[in-house]
DNA sequence: ATCTACACTTACTTTTGGGTAAGTACTTGT
DNA sequence: ACAAGTACTTACCCAAAAGTAAGTGTAGAT
């Protein structure tokens, strides 16, 4: 989580149009390169963050854990740690997070229809979201 | 729209997932500060361009049209020009563009229940989708 | 003759997001 | 003694996204 400067433009007007447009405010909790590929994951239940790591391969351990913070911080995700060693920690959806899958669903759907229109579809689709 | 280079890392790992994910097949499209506002403003109908920049006062021209480019390219939204001087320009949604309002609509309904959770209410929801 | 509106376009700078690579602390297995 | 696994953290760098500010061409209004 790289420090943001409260006072820039960008930041003014990232706030002041959050305030009234709701899909806005649905993006930046869901935005940023990882976050939907992580939530896709936990979809399926709660995961280790070595889990998580394994299940997502490209991902850095900089970015998996700075976008698991920033979700336990939005109230999407559930941090659990077992206070052991080695650690044991575990990661699952907030009832917040549960709700989402009604604005990810829609999106496969539509994401299906769409990819169609120009070729092939998605293959991992339905193993993803139940 | 700024030239991308198609061979960089970050690239690489973007449609890589893109593939197989379509979430991010979708945040990639909806995704970047304005295209969620620019959508939520041709919900309503085609808007003139200086419409659309009157109707979004922080936007910059240049951030307008790069997306609205964007999106045409993306088959999200139709572009209509009368050959008249001065020029009129129209904006509206495509066929799937139209189709993306349940994707909206579900991203409304969760940001009402979350932001309850926390405080408020969006006030222009109302009057946006329909 | 200058001003405004229209729909853009261009060049340049700043901010942010993401990638690379290394290190921490503690423990179990070889 | 050393490697490997756990869940992180830190510092540094680059590229993409967004912001700033100016210019383009045409035509009607003042």
């Amino acid at each position: 989580m790289t420090a943001v400067k409260e006072s820039s433009t960008q930041n003014h007007n990232k706030t002041a149009n959050q305030l009234q447009c709701p899909v806005t405010y649905v993006m930046n909790k869901l935005g940023g390169h990882w976050k939907p590929i992580i939530l896709y994951q936990l979809l399926n239940g709660s995961k280790r963050y070595s889990e998580l790591r394994r299940a997502i391969p490209p991902i850095t351990e900089k970015m998996l854990i700075q976008h698991l913070k920033q979700m336990e911080a939005d109230n999407l995700i559930i941090r659990h740690a077992e206070p052991v060693v080695p650690p044991f920690v575990t990661y699952r959806l907030s009832e917040a997070g549960e709700e989402l899958k009604t604005v990810l669903a829609a999106m496969v759907d539509w994401a299906e229809k769409d990819y169609q229109r120009t070729g092939a579809s998605f293959e991992m689709v339905d193993e993803c979201l139940n």
